[in-house]
DNA sequence: TGTTGACTTCGAGCGCACTCGAAGGCGTAT
DNA sequence: ATACGCCTTCGAGTGCGCTCGAAGTCAACA
């Protein structure tokens, strides 16, 4: 048996509020969600999306680009859109795949730096970002994502 | 011979606006410039401090953190200073390692995806962020920063 | 019958990181 | 003398991605 959600289990799902949830469907990041009697019944499928619309998010893809996909997902499974819909990702794959390696580079450099750091003083160095240090310079509320 | 830059070919060198850079300094980022007459100077050791802040900044710190890094190294090279500078940097190539694992595995989601694409319906595809399609959908502005 | 949850539309506000422009002043180079 | 580049301060505006609250309606459940 399938399952189905309420707006609420939807959002309690997936980390986003029911406020987020209907801007998203307002702005047209996820399709119309069926209802009944007014209310939205979120089933698998409508979960399976939003869970991929947050992971493209989740990579920093704009919710403009994001927008774009959901749009030619709606247009159908023509040839024309399976092709945009490929390159849109391809286009954003190969986007990230720079910043990947930015991100490499500027790690290497800081990892000299740290131990430099570390080589005039101690250690003490928190090593996940999971698991952040008891008592430590705030880094600031750039976790700006409420819940994720 | 050192060299000395006006702001405005400071500003030609880091890609930021003359604007941008007073407005760094203003906000702490950027200590403060040495003055002839009045007028910025930049010498080599602000530029390669500027450089240093735009990679950070780059990797996506906040530029709270990189005031907070900025502070402590005007507070000087104390031992707890550069602990905790140490630390600072820590955490952030913790959070960017966090990061990269992310978009590493949805590369590769997203390459299957496209993979599936491609086998219903052909080739075409932009591989490099920095050579993008002569016709394409337009990638949303999302290049926000201006020049860099 | 009343409480609950959800619905709609509207509009304001927020944090970030700029970005721009205006106004008025100063120093140096031609 | 005048133009140029820079200075300062101020305040408003931009785009993104939410986030919140108010107001009023409606349907299902106990």
């Amino acid at each position: 048996m399938p399952t189905f959600l309420s707006i609420r289990e939807a959002a309690l799902a997936t980390g986003l509020t029911a406020h987020t949830l209907r801007y998203y469907e307002q702005i047209g990041l996820i399709d119309p969600v069926p209802r009944r009697s007014g209310q939205r019944v979120y089933g698998e499928p409508e979960m399976a999306w939003i869970e991929f619309v947050l992971r493209l998010r989740g990579t920093g893809m704009s919710m403009r680009d994001i927008q774009v996909y959901a749009e030619l997902r709606r247009a159908g499974e023509t040839p024309e859109n399976v092709r945009l819909k490929g390159d849109l990702l391809a286009r954003h794959a190969a986007h990230m795949r720079g910043e990947l390696q930015r991100l490499t580079e500027t790690i290497a450099r800081l990892d000299e730096k740290i131990a430099l750091y570390r080589s005039f003083y101690g250690q003490s160095v928190p090593e996940s970002p999971e698991e952040p240090p008891v008592v430590a310079i705030p880094l600031s509320p750039s976790n700006r994502r409420r819940h994720a």
